[in-house]
DNA sequence: CTCTTACGTAAGATCTTGCTTACCTAGGAG
DNA sequence: CTCCTAGGTAAGCAAGATCTTACGTAAGAG
């Protein structure tokens, strides 16, 4: 990855790794401070707050500055733009094979004409 | 990344880059061959050859063993876990947005009561 | 004040990624 | 056969990702 990185690659690159998926999961049902987060995992604490500044600086996360307590919780905008793309392009995929499909009815359309 | 990487991991991290997003996105109007993916690029034909592996591997594109001509092409279910998941969490995402709107409808709840 | 808790960050080891150039194979034209 | 085209692969390097341990800071308890 280069020097910088655009929006929609940082998102999908916080999202290429199990840890920081299940982060996000967890944050579903409510927010958690980076302790709560650190705990399920064999991982140093420390290692864990660098995953949660990659899901912050991705956008799908933000920290309260709340004291010492910083909990963390969902930015349920931050994946639009990842959902989009995968959106635009599912739907792409799927015109290209509806051509193909359309091509094969051509060859035998004629039950639905008589409705 | 560790040694063994799960699909989902290998699909958003195939995403995670622009030159390969971009080829996806021109594989969209029909197969191209390594060459011609290469050529708007600056980089050498390796590297794109390297970008299309990575894609492959994720299971994003297929390569047909026609002689030595090997035209890329997309595969549709490719994103479909990437799609899913992302789905499935825009839902929580909405969910939780939900229970907060449920929340603060229940104080004036009275109307849909009496149908 | 000191001590604890919650958290960030710096330094460093190690692995992976993304590129380069150089080289190799496979098929077709002559 | 040789030559060209298409494209995969190896070696090497710079940069980034992911972890570790060690340390620093800010807020509250006593």
């Amino acid at each position: 990855m280069p020097v910088t990185t655009d929006g929609l690659s940082r998102i999908f690159a916080a999202l290429a790794d199990p840890t920081r998926r299940d982060i996000l999961s967890r944050l579903e049902t409510g927010p958690l401070s980076v302790t709560e987060l650190a705990a399920p995992y064999s991982m140093s604490r420390p290692a864990v707050s660098q995953h949660v500044t990659v899901l912050e600086e991705a956008g799908l996360i933000t920290r309260s500055a709340a004291a010492q307590y910083r909990p963390c919780h969902l930015r349920p905008e931050g994946m639009d733009e990842a959902s989009a793309w995968i959106a635009q392009h599912s739907a792409a995929w799927e015109r290209r094979f509806e051509k193909l499909d359309q091509h094969l009815r051509r060859t035998a359309p004629d039950e639905e004409r008589n409705a």
